[in-house]
DNA sequence: TGTCCTCCAGAACACTCTGTTCGTTATCGA
DNA sequence: TCGATAACGAACAGAGTGTTCTGGAGGACA
């Protein structure tokens, strides 16, 4: 482990009481003044590790995983991601639930959507899609799907499993994914080969 | 018109301030004090025609027709709201940027999900799609879909015209929807007759 | 064990923003 | 013209932010 015991005991206590007051209050609600009293920690101490309330909330993202690129499983079909992703939220659920929920402000939506749409831009290239203003917009169309499902599981509006949510996905955008992607692939066979 | 010249002055003034302030510093840097000095209005004139900023914002929106389930244009084939309703957002593009933009807060779009979800449930079930949480999931994604492309439109992600982004639309989930749709329909025709 | 250094508590501070109140002035509709 | 109504503007209490400082407690390391 890095650094002073007492430093990393403020920053879990601090963390952990914001996650507690967003799943309480909604994001917008909570205070500074709010997290150092339920952390029951200093105000100077407060601003000595985090600069504000997003702050804290991107370093607990950071320690617990989230916001990288995510490991590359290897190529085992179109969107491998979908699975494990479910999964991993409803492992954590309540720190997800902080995070992307209606009441959790939603400014780490926007990111997440982006590393999201990175993925599967990757993914379609791969799979064979040329690069092109069509594609982005079908990138586009499958990250809004995948991450309103998402979502739409945060906010509770549905109970369903994992597997669900994923057969949902994959039912919703691969019938349209693969029109596109053998129109693509045919006429860059036409042209190149 | 109704009512007071002063009144709807006044009111404008405030919207038109408001609008263009979140399009210059975003929706959550803008203050209410911000709004009065830009308006040229008092602060109890202010809080005697709305209660906050949002407030504002839902006004403008109201009076601009938008909110409103949609005119129900009639049975002309599926996702018929998509085309008019990109339309519409070029036509208001200051006041759409606004309000759904990412310096928008984004606390709108949140409302207009709700409404567009309405809408194609309502189409899915026209269509012969039974009530079931798996038709539930779908219409979560299509509405994901649809909203993606228009916040990446307002974001300015994409320079896509309406009549583009709503094929980009159709051609990512129609295929997925008709295939769940001669499904369902396949199977209350054996039941039903 | 002891020493040194870092971290923490707590209070006080200036600052910004909110939402309300009230007496005065101006502007409208009829 | 005149009564009603809206706007002004200043002042206010309250809440939140982010900074600074001092004294004291706790850990790391030899």
């Amino acid at each position: 482990m890095s650094g002073d015991r007492r430093v990393r005991r403020t920053r879990r206590l601090v963390q952990e009481a914001l996650v507690a007051l967003i799943l309480e209050k909604g994001y917008d609600a909570v205070t500074v003044t709010d997290v150092i009293e339920r952390a029951d920690v200093g105000r100077s101490t407060f601003y000595s590790h985090f600069t504000d309330k997003q702050d804290v909330l991107l370093s607990n993202l950071d320690e617990h995983g989230f916001l990288r690129p995510a490991p590359e499983a290897g190529p085992c079909g179109l969107f491998a991601f979908s699975l494990p992703m479910f999964a991993h939220a409803r492992e954590q659920e309540r720190l997800v639930r902080a995070l992307l929920g209606r009441r959790g402000g939603g400014p780490l939506l926007a990111h997440g959507e982006r590393l999201l749409a990175e993925i599967v831009g990757r993914e379609l290239l791969a799979a064979g899609a040329r690069p092109s203003a069509a594609l982005d917009l079908l990138v586009v169309c499958v990250t809004g799907a995948y991450m309103g499902l998402l979502r739409a599981w945060v906010d509770g509006e549905t109970a369903a499993s994992p597997a669900e949510l994923d057969a949902a996905f994959r039912a919703a955008v691969e019938p349209g994914v693969r029109a596109f992607l053998s129109g693509d692939v045919a006429y860059s066979h036409g042209r190149d080969e």
